[in-house]
DNA sequence: CGCCAACTTGATGGCTGTCAAGTCAGGTGG
DNA sequence: CCACCTGACTTGACAGCCATCAAGTTGGCG
């Protein structure tokens, strides 16, 4: 990565609650929308993506219904996405994490069709839809690379129904820690230790399972040596065994 | 729905094995992708479309690893998709009838990562995917509404995973039914009375069941008379009883 | 007509949900 | 500083739903 001082994009000026942000600046920038975009198109991305907006922890980016207006790249934190049935049950239907997107759900409708909640203070990048697709008829690498994020998140779901369709508690549980491990460390920190920023009670509704399942899982995986769980601290010690779990029998 | 859709008459060209399609003369243009384009974009998009395929019941149209070339467009017949986890479970991630799309999982990784196999003999109008790209960059209408189909592709999926998440058999049993009625309906054919492309099975990987499961809440809703099942023929009886199944207690 | 895959039905068992009680951690206020 | 309070978590006992195993039946097709 070369630091090349930028000629006339605008430096990340901050004033009192805003943060104008710079894709072409952001250390998330091989990880998250700009992905395969030249220095060039880049600095356009810049003028694209809107003022940061912080969200603190357990309140909402959006809402189901919330009229769709902007996809949301995550610039630092943690969210959950879920969609709540008719008859008030709730499934979560995803954890984000820095470098992702969020908010793809609502443009088929024109209205967001999840709740995005931040799980710890948090900081988005909103994109106005409209304009990415301004932008996209341009520069045809950007139009290509957001159609790669929405086809990703289409095969992340596959994994999710395998998971709930096919898998017993156990497998869940360590899908699900191997799953936020390689994030975690494709991120930079540490793979195999980390903290959970969600509670037991939203890991159970994203893996089809209630909170004294995982709880007791948790606990199984212990004793047997895999990890070390210490409420939401969790040390994977044996990642082997783990994915030895998940392709067992059956 | 303005004119009532009749069951797939077919006005083109019909040479030997290929049939040459033109988007602007069929008549699953509103359910399909030219939806929203004028007379002359739709035109433009008879250029993009393929030669119209045949896919033979029980063979693939394409393969999980397959390098992916271009999304399908159901233009009759059935189809299932299904991932298979490294372990050989096979999860059956979406059954597809006429003016469906097929193939978005492949957008981003250049591969497809589902197999799709028709249920029944079957035609697809193939659009390779970088024209796709290319015209979209032209027709604005085009673009927006490619997203709104995977957006849409993304929300489906949640229903899924509140469906395998949440949900005991016989309300599984129930959305699947009812689903698969609305979508019948929407083409112009008796919401109420079909035959079943899948076997319980398939049904039941669908659903996250063993087919014994299946096959044995059949059974219990036509004891309870909501509906009537002869092998693969059902009769939806009473679709206000099975509604009221699925916003049940819990 | 006969074969085979698909389906149905029964008996049994196990995984996970449910209900309940108790523990832990963190934050607040006296 | 400590007591207390609340939400999150853990653990136990039990039950129920669904999977498993096992026959038997049906229907389609060569």
């Amino acid at each position: 990565m070369t630091s090349s001082p930028k000629p006339l994009a605008q430096p990340i000026s901050i004033t009192a609650n805003t943060l104008k942000v710079a894709c072409s600046q952001c250390n998330l920038r091989e990880l998250c929308l700009p992905l395969g975009l030249n220095e060039q198109e880049m600095h356009k991305l810049d003028d694209l993506v809107g003022t940061r907006r912080r969200v603190k922890r357990g309140t909402h980016l959006y809402r189901a219904t919330d009229p769709f207006e902007a996809i949301y790249a995550i610039r630092s934190g943690f969210f959950k996405t879920g969609v709540i049935a008719e008859d008030g049950r709730e499934q979560v239907t995803g954890f984000q994490m820095a470098g992702e997107i969020m908010g793809m759900d609502g443009i088929g409708t024109e209205h967001h069709t999840c709740n995005a909640v931040a799980l710890e203070d948090s900081e988005v990048c909103p994109i106005p839809f409209a304009k990415l697709e301004d932008m996209s008829r341009e520069i045809g690498t950007l139009q290509h690379h957001f159609h790669k994020v929405m086809s990703r998140e289409i095969v992340r779901e596959h994994g999710v129904m395998v998971l709930l369709g096919t898998m017993r508690a156990e497998e869940r549980l360590a899908a699900f820690l191997l799953n936020l491990s390689q994030r975690f460390s494709s991120r930079g920190y540490a793979p195999n230790e980390f903290h959970l920023r969600m509670t037991r009670d939203e890991i159970g509704s994203y893996l089809g399972l209630k909170l004294e399942t995982v709880s007791r899982t948790f606990s199984r995986f212990q004793e047997d040596g895999l990890v070390s769980v210490q409420q939401k601290h969790v040390r994977i010690v044996d990642p082997a065994g783990l994915k030895k779990l998940m392709s067992r029998n059956c």
